[in-house]
DNA sequence: CCTGTGACTCCCG
DNA sequence: CCGGGAGCCACAG
């Protein structure tokens, strides 16, 4: 917290946190809060640089489609998609059903 | 300064 | 329906 490089990685830090459990949101809906609409990759990637550094949820974070395509980089693939039942989500073959019934979108859940 | 890479997303055929 | 390509921004070497 001292060199303010990571300034975009707060942001997608902070956001994460705010995610209420039970609920998910994706990659390019923070891009888009953040301003960096289009740039879901980036969001990505600092829950890549967050992952072992903080105690980011990301397993609340997915791709447009509901599914889990980073599961990989937990470590364990069944962790993601057994955090994500522990709330109350229902996951089949790493693809969230009611998908769009859990979403949260910061951009308006925020506000 | 240039290049490569990435947990994404959209468009076209 | 499914695959491939391009656009996108930020960071590391």
């Amino acid at each position: 917290m001292k060199d303010k490089k990571g300034n975009f990685f707060e942001d997608v830090y902070a956001v994460v946190k705010l995610i209420p459990k039970g609920r998910v949101t994706s990659y390019g809906a923070i891009a888009s809060y953040l301003g960096s609409k289009g740039s879901a990759r980036m969001v990505g990637w600092a829950l890549i640089a967050a992952h072992p550094l903080t105690d980011l949820p990301a397993y609340r974070v997915v791709n447009r489609n509901g599914l889990l395509t980073g599961k990989q980089h937990f470590g364990d693939p069944n962790a993601m998609q057994s955090a994500l039942e522990s709330e109350g989500l229902i996951i089949i073959k790493d693809q969230i059903q009611d998908f769009d019934k859990h979403f949260w979108d910061p951009a308006k859940e925020l506000l």
